[in-house]
RNA sequence: GUGGCCGUAGCUCAGUUGGCUAGAGCGCCUGGUUGUGGUCCAGGAGGUCGGGGGUUCAAAACCCCUCGGUCACCCCA
């Protein structure tokens, strides 16, 4: 095929009607959701220091690998933000609001991976943050708020899988046992996952491989090491999810990709997608993060959805079509007048979703217009409706298609009749 | 970053062991109706066969490189 001069880059794709439809219904839904639970809107730049992401952890791939970082012509490193946590963090630190403060918010992320299915170098997420609170029934409405969000847009086959990672004090303990576990039997690891060992023990429980499988199920389960207060924190919002009949599952090796997260963590999995990536959100605490971005040493969790894979699950559900946004009226006209320029103006101003063909094609083409937009009403004006003053309705949902002639004083008024039937 | 598969019209694809002016369906435009869509009929527009190089009398087909897509690993939403 003879390509354009220009493509969308790799990773990247351009989104039309009708996913532009369903994309801003979705979000509008969440919105509706965050801000009923008392959430308002934040809006980070899509750009920071860099230095704001690398405390994200280093050893993650999202920071170590797939930022997207420049010089900018000040001389500052920036980077595009690979996710909105940390920014919101960074905000909450900058801006001081009163806590408990709740924070929600939609857009694009960017992410320097290779693409496949699931998986965009710029991708939108939605999520919400509360920050200042230390209280498990907090993590409890997040995950709600998530949990009712998926239902209300149709999907079914999601399941929540609940971790807690503990605190600072019980992560060193753990890791420790983790690290004797796989270091007793080195040899049947993976090359990549005795890499993974050496950085960041916890991650070798992520991995897919095959020769990993073994080891990874016995080892140790890091619930067992929590100490009584995270415990106690642990078993809370497992009884506050159950008190609001929101179903999950523990999956004691759950880990999250982001070095940041404490205590609950938890995670989206798609069970319609039948692609490798079927995390459709996920999130927890990270207790320690705004302390790190320079911040008081405040608390947080909070949760992103993934929009683009959310849909891909709709659509492996065939759930959630999104709004209709097909015209409603069409008008056909052929005076070479301004008719169709006034009546579309007049109809649109009653909110009524009004086209038109240009270009002067012939009335055979303007009914073909009419009828490929959906529009289930042509509004036709000839010589004769207009020396008459009158304007033709011809109905095109009915195959019989009858037509009448109405005055045009009368004629919104008998559109929106006939709209409604 | 590593690997598998794939690139022919706007879209979905066919094109035999290399061999005529590269095809189909859908979509688009025009006409059949001097003012009427959705069905039907006729005609038409639209292709550097992803790009570059090579082999050959001859390449959409074979070889090399490259770009792009897709899927998996990795990672994550």
């Amino acid at each position: 095929m003879a390509r354009p001069l220009f493509q969308a880059l790799p990773g990247t794709r351009d989104l039309l009607p009708p996913d532009t439809d369903r994309m801003r219904e979705l979000v509008s839904r969440f919105a509706e959701r965050a801000i009923t639970a008392g959430f308002g809107l934040v809006v980070p730049p899509m750009f920071e220091d860099i230095g704001v992401f690398v405390r994200l952890g280093e050893a993650s791939d999202v920071v170590s690998k797939e930022l997207y970082d420049f010089e900018d012509k000040g001389g500052r490193h920036i980077a595009l933000r690979p996710e909105q946590t940390a920014s919101v963090c960074r905000i909450y630190a900058e801006a001081r609001p009163t806590t408990p403060w709740k924070a929600w918010y939609a857009g694009p992320n960017f992410r320097y991976d290779k693409p496949q299915a699931g998986r965009y170098r710029q991708f939108d997420q939605v999520g919400a943050e509360v920050i200042g609170s230390h209280d498990p029934d907090v993590d409890v409405e997040l995950i709600a708020l998530a949990a009712r969000f998926f239902r209300d847009i149709g999907l079914t086959r999601v399941r929540l899988l609940l971790n807690s990672l503990g605190d600072g004090a019980d992560r060193p303990r753990y890791l420790d046992a983790l690290r004797a576990h796989f270091e007793s039997d080195v040899g049947a690891l993976s090359e990549q996952s005795r890499l993974t060992l050496a950085k960041n023990p916890l991650r070798v429980l992520d991995s897919k491989r095959p020769q990993d499988l073994e080891l990874v199920a016995s080892a140790p389960v890091i619930v067992d090491y929590l100490s009584d207060d995270a415990g106690a924190a642990f078993e809370r919002v497992q009884a506050g999810l159950t008190v609001l009949g929101v179903e999950f599952e523990l999956a004691p090796r759950l880990v999250r990709g982001l070095d940041y997260y404490t205590r609950t963590t938890f995670e989206f999995a798609a069970d319609g997608l039948e692609s490798a990536q079927n995390a459709v959100g996920g999130g927890g605490r990270y207790d320690g993060l705004i302390a790190d971005l320079g911040g008081p040493p405040d608390p947080g969790v909070g949760f992103a959805l993934g929009v683009d894979r959310t849909l891909l699950a709709c659509d492996a559900e065939s759930a959630f079509s999104g709004p209709d946004t097909r015209i409603e009226v069409w008008i056909v006209a052929t005076t070479g007048g301004f008719e169709a320029t006034e009546l579309a103006d007049e109809l649109r101003a009653h909110g009524i979703r009004t086209d038109r063909s240009f270009d002067g094609r012939s009335m055979k083409a303007q009914m073909k217009g009419a009828d490929r937009s959906g529009a289930s009403l042509a509004l036709i004006v000839g010589a004769d409706e207009a020396a008459a003053g009158m304007v033709s309705i011809r109905s095109l949902r009915e195959q019989g298609a009858q037509q009448s002639l109405v005055p045009r004083s009368d004629l919104v008024t008998k559109v929106k009749e006939m709209l409604e039937r």
